[in-house]
DNA sequence: AACCAGGTTAACCGATCGGTAAATGTTGAA
DNA sequence: TTCAACATTTACCGATCGGTTAACCTGGTT
């Protein structure tokens, strides 16, 4: 298999777990969906586990490179970047297809913080914070990295409620929250 | 089977659908952690949803329940008690086998906006959020209805937070992020 | 003593689970 | 053209899924 076949399998299968859940997908229904046999995918991924790893994997670099990549685009000073971020969120709310964050759910079906599943989940928002740090530390902030731990339960949470509510107006909820806790973390600086 | 006994077996099933997963729990286990056979369960639910159903509206009464209960013990005046509310998150956090939200997990196994179990937990969120519009309003916010949604993206994002990253660290940043729109929240009045 | 509502165990249903085996294409390089 | 590498389909494995059926046991009412 061809690295850009392997590519687009582990794609398709981030789409449907995506979609529809890592329990719920079963390994038929994977190779149905990817058109790719299960017998394939077994060559090249010893088990299911092993191929949702891949697939978080992947979704993390992809996600956190758009986010950045749209963000720097948003705003060039570090402080508005900062703002920035929830315009993006905002932006992620809206796309069609959208059904919360791939690393909340993988941390709500494997719930054992010693699995491997549920440690990719804690490493991405991890990484994530160490972002959120590094915008904040560029800005001046009093304390960055409290501010990007306050900011990231923010993302968090407005991700959990926009999967359930109205995401419009939990966006921009969010995005008033933020707003009010960056504006602080600059003064009496 | 006597009521006393139905509720036993709800909350036995609430407890071991929250700690493994709506999906990972068969009806078999369900029935030897329960101590209830499979026969005399359905008997009382016609399907494994009817009783994944029932256990989330039990879940939804007793935590709100105990919420405000610790709150109003913390706290008497209307202002304190909307901080009072991340103390009593953290003292959540703290429960040995806490494992996130019992309706944060249920929207990530059945995240289609139609299925009557996504709706209870969007329920759920809906009356937290009254819940705290209420303090709110009686603390005399600015816009009582806009600070108990800010404040309730945090509390989501708190417990996603603390089910994958330290839930001390985590409930103290949650905490001050709460403070700190709340006081804003009563400025400029 | 007879009965019956309620539970129990146990086996069973078809479907699907994650994963494997074998036999059959398809393809590109020597 | 032949061979090897890799794909495919198809069937299969034992286990478990949600849900049902039947036979049995047990305690309280009449």
């Amino acid at each position: 298999m061809s690295a850009s076949k392997r590519d687009e399998l582990v794609q398709k299968a981030l789409q449907a777990f995506y979609a529809g859940g890592f329990h719920a997908i079963g390994m038929d229904r994977l190779a149905k969906e990817t058109g790719v046999s299960k017998t394939a995918i077994y060559k090249h991924f010893r088990t299911k586990e092993e191929l949702i790893l891949t697939t978080l994997r992947l979704r993390d670099e992809q996600f956190r490179n758009w986010m950045m990549r749209r963000v720097e685009t948003l705003a060039s000073d570090p402080k508005d970047q900062l703002r920035a971020v929830f315009d993006v969120l905002g932006e992620w709310f809206d796309e069609p297809g959208f059904k919360s964050c791939m690393f909340i759910k993988a941390s709500s079906e494997y719930q054992d913080r010693a699995h491997p599943i549920h440690t990719i989940a804690a490493e991405h928002k991890r990484l994530l914070i160490k972002y959120l740090e590094g915008l904040a530390t560029k800005a001046g902030a009093k304390d960055p990295e409290s501010l990007a731990r306050q900011l990231l339960v923010i993302k968090e949470g407005a991700i959990v409620l926009a999967h359930l509510h109205d995401a419009k107006q939990v966006a921009a909820d969010a995005r008033e929250a933020a707003e009010n806790l960056i504006g602080l973390s600059f003064l009496h600086g």
